[in-house]
RNA sequence: GGCGCCAUAGCCAAGUGGUAAGGCAAAGGUCUGCAACACCUCUAUCACCAGUUCAAAUCUGGUUGGCGCCU
């Protein structure tokens, strides 16, 4: 019999922290976090960290667990969640998969295989180079001969997915496209029910633009002042992370406060909207609308109560 | 009241007789080892009216609105 797995997702700011706990102490559910950004310590103004006292006791696993200076990526992360989650079955409870990382949520949920390679650092930073010198077309001519379909697929200015390209079939011989492909077809092993919470537009962007003022006021540009001390450098995956890489822009002189403020709502508007095109395009997804549940906290528990038969 | 300047998409902004650049925002989308990343698609008939001309956002006159200066 497949394992039981919650996922409860929805783009950011929407209220996905909240409705967590509520239906953790509901089910008897512990909670992974499914984000790239809390998993670093340090940095909790700015992911919208949720704290010790607002966990309720409940139990959280992937918070708090990295330096900034470390890296983190989906393979790593689904290492970590599917440990996460033997845990909890050895605990006699349900997983919950609660955060706004689509990806990452995808390679659980799935079993992605992500196994086949090591990586070589030294191949990707010569296709890098390769990129800087004879341009993001020739690059692609590149992939266009190793890999047709691939090529067909990425789009010649997106680098980095090219470079991921040729990387792989450099690494296994195999066409990416094929992989791809093959996992795609793939299957959830978890009886999971997948719930996107969701919330009118207008409001979300309301809500994001509240919650970035709310993060300034309470020191988040202290808090990145502090990580650059620390000697955090802008690279760094740590740093990627909204509100953090336009502070530092600021820190640097590059733009005045006001418009790292400005860039930070814009940005975080912009990921919510590529959050909610992600899950439209997930299949099996119970969209809860905050809206058509007149906001009623308990009405969207009940919501999702109502399509968890094994709770 | 007089004189001058201006009026192009939600915002900024090119174009000064030949059939509307660009940027931002908004919207839609891609994504299988950097994903809070990277990338793609996409939006106007030029304040209004009349005229000149084969042809006007571009020239002329008027109307409206805004800005500046003067009395």
């Amino acid at each position: 019999m497949k394992q039981p797995l919650i996922v409860l997702t929805g783009p950011t700011a929407v209220g996905k922290t909240k409705a967590s706990i509520g239906l953790a102490k509901e089910i008897g559910g512990e909670i992974i976090s499914a984000d790239s950004m809390q998993v670093y310590k340090h940095m909790d103004i700015g992911s919208a960290k949720i704290s010790s006292q607002e966990m309720e006791g409940v139990p959280h696993y992937l918070i708090d667990v990295l330096e900034p200076e470390e890296e983190f990526h989906v393979v790593r992360f689904q290492q970590m969640a599917k440990e996460a989650m033997k845990q909890i079955y050895a605990n006699g409870h349900i997983p919950i998969l609660v955060g706004g990382t689509g990806f990452y949520i995808q390679a659980v949920l799935y079993d992605i295989d992500f196994t086949e390679n090591k990586g070589e650092p030294a191949y990707r930073r010569e296709l890098e180079e390769y990129a800087k010198i004879h341009g993001a077309r020739m690059l692609h001519d590149r992939l266009r001969a190793a890999d047709p379909k691939a090529a067909k697929e990425i789009h010649a200015h997106n680098v980095k997915r090219v470079i991921r390209a040729l990387e792989y079939h450099h690494l296994t011989g195999e066409c990416i496209s094929a992989h791809n492909e093959r996992e795609r077809a793939r299957k959830s092993p978890y009886e999971f029910r997948y719930f996107v919470l969701n919330d009118v537009r207008s409001r979300l962007y309301e809500r994001i633009d509240n919650r970035v003022e709310q993060m300034i006021e309470k020191g988040l540009l202290q808090e990145v002042e502090a990580l650059k001390t620390r000697g955090c450098k802008r690279d760094m995956v740590s740093m990627q992370g909204l509100g953090y890489k336009e502070l530092f822009a600021y820190l640097e002189g590059e733009i005045t406060l006001e418009e790292a403020v400005y860039q930070i709502k814009r940005d975080t508007r912009h990921f919510a909207k590529r959050q909610i095109t992600w899950f439209k395009r997930e299949k099996q997804v119970i969209w809860i609308e905050k809206n058509q549940l007149d906001y009623d906290e308990t009405a969207i528990l009940n919501a999702i109560k109502a399509q968890i038969p094994f709770a």
